[in-house]
DNA sequence: TGTACATCAGTGAACGCGCGTTCACTGATGTAC
DNA sequence: TGTACATCAGTGAACGCGCGTTCACTGATGTAC
């Protein structure tokens, strides 16, 4: 039950990321919709039947490709944001936004597969809640240290009331993730995560060709402008609490 | 070169109607990765060879089916909006809003067609171009309502210069509009359109499932939200310039 | 109004392709005594 | 250390499927005189 125990299971693991190293080959240049078990097994040298072996079907093998793509963008994303000095909250976010849009533009269908339409026919199972979380939870960690309790509570333009359905859903996330934080920061936060995402996903799908020419620094100014909406420039941590 | 001229182009207009209507059941029925035109000329009852008399080539199809899906959003979004009061900017936008997550919702995969991951081998040609444009340019309509030029120049929180190459994006984009906002204003628009498909697609394809229960209301507000900072609710207009 | 010819819609068979998945099998690796 | 049996990886053929596109053709609709 510990590590790789028998030669045997050596080489189950290593064939089975070769498999799952050709398959995001072929998902790289071709996209999601052209993979296909028959094209990997025959580029391994195998034949088809064998990878069935490996993989039950088609699905599940998208699906490990799927929590990979995952993996990889939220460790690209967590690899970036701890560089930054962890007093510089603006920073912090501004370099993850960054380094997703970086390994978007180096992962293009990676990327389709976890952001873009879902597969027709796939239902993405439980295994894939936690990988997609990463990121997510990087920029709850910098709202975390906007402040302690109530510290944040002091945020920017929110001259509305949240109404109550809304409020509910976003307490409660609060809790989940122990945030001190207002609904209304909360529905920022969700909505700094939904603009960083739909900010690439316009870019990659060609929706700002024609307006944008500069994507690099757009991307670096709308992300700025989402931080600072975030009250990110203007509170650092102060000690504990 | 006028009017349906003879009977048999009038044939040959409706049949067109005819399949493109099947087909755009099909795709809403299982997406267009699944969109065949076989399957299409089987329920016409029609060889399908015919079917290229017709469209010359599965992708021409898909075109045409693009260029109505983007007719048919910009269509209900621009009813929607023509309904409200004319001195009401937020809830224009507001109103614009809810119209496109409504038609997104009832039109899951033409939402997918224009929206999500494009077709893969599939390169969108020129006529999309007009029709996609119909919503951002609702939009900036509003926006250019707002005020004559250099009433919105004193735009809410933008507390940094925007940099150079994109200031000349976003300047050029404002002339080609006959917009007289400055950039800072021109990138919330942007963002804020980005935003608008942003959140849909976030809920469509499943990314804040276990965030949100209530999607309806959490968007008003979110979009309530954005058109607020665009200064939407500030600005009324005030006769002609 | 009537005939001769050109245009076009639709047919049906065929080409060539690749796919996911199953199944009975061989042969190698691991395990228990 | 050596043998007997169980487990598992990999094979190759087959099933059954549907696809986009081409091509030579028939027959109906339109046009020009």
């Amino acid at each position: 039950m510990s590590a790789p125990r028998t030669a045997r299971q050596r080489v189950r693991d290593e064939l089975t990321r070769e498999i799952k190293d050709v398959a995001r080959r072929h998902l790289a240049e071709q996209g999601s919709a052209a993979l296909s078990l028959r094209a990997v097994a025959r580029e391994l040298g195998m034949a088809s039947s064998a990878v069935y072996r490996y993989f039950a079907t088609r699905d599940e093998l998208l699906t490990a490709l799927i929590v990979d793509a995952y993996d990889s963008v939220g460790e690209a994303a967590e690899g970036a944001e701890a560089k930054v000095d962890r007093g510089d909250l603006l920073e912090r976010w501004l370099q993850t936004a960054v380094a997703v849009r970086g390994w978007a533009l180096g992962h293009r269908y990676e990327y389709e597969l976890i952001f873009g339409s879902p597969v027709p026919g796939y239902a993405a199972p439980q295994v894939t809640i936690d990988p997609a979380a990463r990121i997510p939870l990087l920029l709850v960690g910098i709202v975390r240290d906007a402040g302690g309790p109530g510290e944040i509570g002091s945020v920017p333009e929110v001259p509305e009331e949240v109404p109550e359905p809304v409020r509910a859903d976003l307490s409660g996330l609060a809790e989940l993730l122990e945030l001190a934080a207002p609904p209304a920061v909360v529905a920022e936060m969700l909505m700094a995560w939904t603009g960083l995402i739909g900010c690439i996903s316009f870019e990659m799908f060609g929706h700002l060709v024609g307006s944008v020419t500069d994507y690099d620094t757009y991307f670096r100014y709308q992300m700025t402008t989402t931080g600072r909406r975030l009250g990110l420039d203007r509170n650092q941590r102060v000690g504990t609490s």
